[in-house]
DNA sequence: CGGACAAGCTGA
DNA sequence: CAGCTTGTCCGG
C-alpha cells in the first residue's frame, strides 16, 4: 500500500510513501507517523491511503507509526480552514492531534441511560433547530442547556467555552452527574491531555473542550454547541486566525449535524448565520440585574476622577465590590496642571503616559523621559485618564482599607479583598460579587474598533454574569457620558437586540464584516504577495498603511479563493483574515 | 523546515 | 580563488 503525507512543519507539500508490510490495518487518514525526508526523520499525517503508485520514484517506507491523529473529517476540514483563513493545513491538523502519542484507544463508556426530557421550552426549542442562536441572559444557568446536549440522542455532543478553565468546570460538573465526558483542551496543566483526546477519539462520551475543542476527534459527533459565542478568545490571535465558532459551525454543517450558538449578547456573525431564538421579555430581564447608569456629563472632568457619588457610596459600601478600568498603570493621558498642555513625546509627537512614578513614556516610540511640562516646564500634571494602579490608590483612600489589583498580568492569586479594581480580566477571576461598577465605560464605547459597541456590551454581560440576575439583587453600574448610548441603554433594557438593530444597518453600509469578508496582510514578504495578487474581480486592495494591507471582498467565497489562487511567497507574511479592529 | 548547492562578495 | 554569506530549491 502506498499512503499519502503531509509533513508537520511549514512544507506546504505532500509526498507519498510505502508502507510497510503488516502495517496496512493501523494505517488511515489522519494517523501520526514519522517518514524519511531530504535525510531527516520528520513527523507527518497521513492525508490519503491506497495512492496510486508512481513508476519515476523510488517510494521509502514509512519509518514509523506514531499513533492515532484527526479522524478523516477533521482532516478535511483543515483543509477547508487553511482555505478560509489563508493558512497551512499543518497549522490546523497540529491543532487536531493529540498533545502526545496515542498509542491504542481506551473501551468505549457504556451508554448512559435514556435522556429525561428537556424541561425548558426554550432550550428544547433551540436544541430541536438545525442552526439556533440562542440569546440567553447573563444571569440564566447554562447547565440544564449543557445536560440536555449532552444527553440527546443521535451521537456525542461537542460542547464549546471560551476559557479551559470553563471548560474543566463544566466537564467536571457532567461527569459528577454521571455523565460520561472528555476535556479536550491542549494547554490543560498536569492531568494527561492525549489521555482526553483518546478519550474522545473512542467516542461514547460528551466532548467538552476552549478554542481547539472544536478540533476535538468525536467518531459519532451528534450535536455541536458554542457557550458564549461572541467570546473574542474563540479566535486565535496569531496568524492563521481561525475562530473556533466558525470552524464549530462549519464542521456541524458538513456532518449534517445541528449547531446551537448561544450568548447573552449574540454577534451579528452568528445573526446572519442561524435563526435567532430569544426569551420572552420578562423572562430576559430577569435575567439582568439592573443597570445603575451615573451620568457624568455634568461633572467637572478635572474633579473627583473617576469616582462619582454614587460610586464612593457603592464601594464604601456593603458587600463585595468589582471595579473595572480597562486600562493599566497610572495614567494614560496626561494635562500639565500649569497650562494645560497635554503631555506629549519631544520625539514623534504622540502623548505620553505613566505606568510607574516619576516617568514619563511615549505611547508610540517608547521614548522615556522625567515628568516636566515640554510646553512650560512645570512638574505638576493632571491625571486625565487613570488606569488600574492609580486608581487602587484612589480607591485605598476613599474606602480606608486594601484594595485589590487584577490585571491580565497581574499572578492568579485572589487579592481577598471585599473592594478590587481591575482590567477586564477581573470579570474572569472573580466568580461572584455584589456589585461591579465600570468606571469608564465611555473607553469601550468609543474605541476606534469597528467591534466596540458589541464589545463593550459583551463586558457588561459579563459584569451583569458576575453579579447574576434581578432576582440575586445584584448591583450593576456604569459611569458615563453617554448615557443614551445604544449599548447603555441595551443593557438597561435587557434587550441587546437593540445593539444588534443599530449596528447591522452600520456595518453594511460601511462594507465591514460580516457583510463584506476582510483580510489585513503584512510581514516583509506582504509587498510580494500583494503584487501576485493582482486586482482581481471583486477584491479591492486597500493600502499599505504603516506596511499593512487591506484586503476587501463581498464574501469569504471571494476573498479566499484570490488568496489561495497565489502562490505564498517566501519570507515572514502575516495574513489575518476578519481582524477585530481595522 | 533544513540541507545542498549556486551565486555573489571580499581580501590577498 | 579560497572562504565566507546569502538565496533558492527541493524532498517521496
Amino acid at each position: 500500500m502506498i499512503v499519502r503525507v503531509l509533513p508537520e512543519g511549514t512544507i506546504d507539500k505532500e509526498f507519498d510513501y510505502a508502507v510497510p508490510d503488516g502495517w496496512e490495518d493501523r494505517v488511515r487518514v489522519g494517523t501520526m507517523v514519522r517518514v524519511a525526508l531530504h535525510g531527516r526523520r520528520v513527523g507527518a499525517w497521513v492525508t490519503a491511503v491506497d495512492v496510486d503508485p508512481r513508476p519515476d520514484i523510488e517510494l521509502r517506507p514509512l519509518a514509523k507509526i506514531t499513533g492515532w491523529g484527526p479522524p478523516e473529517d477533521l482532516v478535511e476540514l483543515a483543509r477547508w480552514a487553511a482555505w478560509r483563513w489563508a493558512g497551512r493545513p499543518a497549522a490546523f491538523l497540529r491543532t487536531a492531534s493529540p498533545p502526545g502519542a496515542v498509542r491504542a484507544l481506551p473501551e468505549r463508556p457504556c451508554p448512559a441511560e435514556a435522556s429525561p426530557p428537556v424541561g425548558d421550552p426554550l432550550v428544547a426549542d433551540a436544541l430541536s433547530r438545525p442552526r439556533a442562536v440562542l440569546r440567553l441572559p447573563p444571569g440564566a444557568d447554562r447547565y440544564p442547556l449543557v445536560l440536555a446536549a449532552a444527553t440527546a440522542p443521535d451521537g456525542d455532543a461537542l460542547i464549546l467555552c471560551p476559557s479551559v478553565v470553563e471548560a474543566q468546570r463544566l466537564a467536571g460538573r457532567l461527569a459528577r452527574a454521571g455523565q460520561p465526558v472528555a476535556c479536550v483542551a491542549h494547554d490543560k496543566p498536569g492531568v494527561a491531555a492525549a489521555g482526553e483526546w483518546a478519550r474522545a477519539a473512542a467516542g461514547g462520551v460528551t466532548v467538552i473542550g476552549a478554542r481547539a475543542g472544536a478540533w476535538a476527534p468525536l467518531p459519532d459527533l451528534g450535536r455541536v454547541v458554542v457557550l458564549d459565542e461572541h467570546d473574542e478568545r474563540y479566535q486565535a490571535e496569531q496568524a492563521p486566525t481561525w475562530h473556533a465558532r466558525d470552524v464549530a459551525c462549519e464542521r456541524a454543517g458538513r456532518a449534517g449535524r445541528p449547531c446551537l450558538l448561544v450568548s447573552p449578547c449574540p454577534t451579528l456573525e452568528a445573526l446572519e448565520w442561524g435563526e435567532l431564538v430569544q426569551p420572552s421579555r420578562g423572562e430576559e430581564r430577569r435575567g439582568w440585574p439592573p443597570l445603575e447608569v451615573v451620568d457624568r456629563r455634568h461633572d467637572d472632568p478635572t474633579k473627583g476622577g473617576l469616582f462619582s457619588e454614587r460610586l464612593v457610596d457603592l464601594v464604601r459600601g456593603p458587600g463585595r465590590v468589582v471595579c473595572v478600568v480597562n486600562r493599566i498603570g497610572r495614567a494614560r493621558l496626561l494635562a500639565c496642571a500649569t497650562c494645560g498642555a497635554i503631555g506629549r513625546c519631544e520625539v514623534c509627537g504622540a502623548s505620553v503616559e505613566q505606568l510607574e512614578i516619576g516617568v514619563l513614556r511615549c505611547r508610540r516610540c517608547g521614548t522615556e523621559r522625567p515628568v516636566v511640562c515640554s510646553v512650560c516646564g512645570s512638574t505638576r500634571f493632571r491625571n486625565l485618564r487613570i488606569g488600574v494602579t492609580r486608581a487602587r490608590e484612589e480607591l485605598e483612600a476613599l474606602v480606608g482599607e486594601p484594595v485589590g489589583e487584577v490585571t491580565g498580568t497581574s499572578d492568579a492569586g485572589d487579592p481577598g479583598t471585599r473592594v478590587v479594581v481591575g482590567t477586564e480580566a477581573v470579570l474572569h477571576r472573580v466568580a461572584s460579587a455584589d456589585a461591579v461598577a465600570f468606571l469608564d465605560i465611555d473607553q469601550e464605547l468609543t474605541a476606534a474598533r469597528y467591534r466596540a459597541p458589541e464589545q463593550a456590551l459583551a463586558l457588561l454581560a459579563l459584569g451583569a454574569r458576575v453579579v447574576r440576575g434581578r432576582e440575586e439583587h445584584g448591583r450593576l453600574m456604569v459611569q458615563t457620558r453617554q448615557p443614551d448610548n445604544v449599548v447603555i441603554e441595551a443593557a438597561l433594557h435587557a434587550d441587546p437586540g437593540r445593539v444588534a438593530a443599530v449596528e447591522a444597518p452600520l456595518r453594511e453600509a460601511l462594507g465591514l464584516p460580516p457583510y463584506q469578508a476582510l483580510a489585513l496582510v503584512s510581514g516583509p514578504a506582504a509587498p510580494e504577495l500583494i503584487e501576485r495578487l493582482g486586482s482581481p474581480l471583486g477584491l479591492r486592495v486597500d493600502g499599505p498603511a504603516d506596511g499593512v494591507w487591506r484586503l476587501v471582498a463581498p464574501s469569504h467565497q471571494h476573498l479566499c479563493d484570490a488568496l489561495a489562487a497565489v502562490e505564498r511567497p517566501a519570507g515572514r507574511l502575516r495574513i489575518e483574515l476578519d481582524p477585530l479592529s481595522v
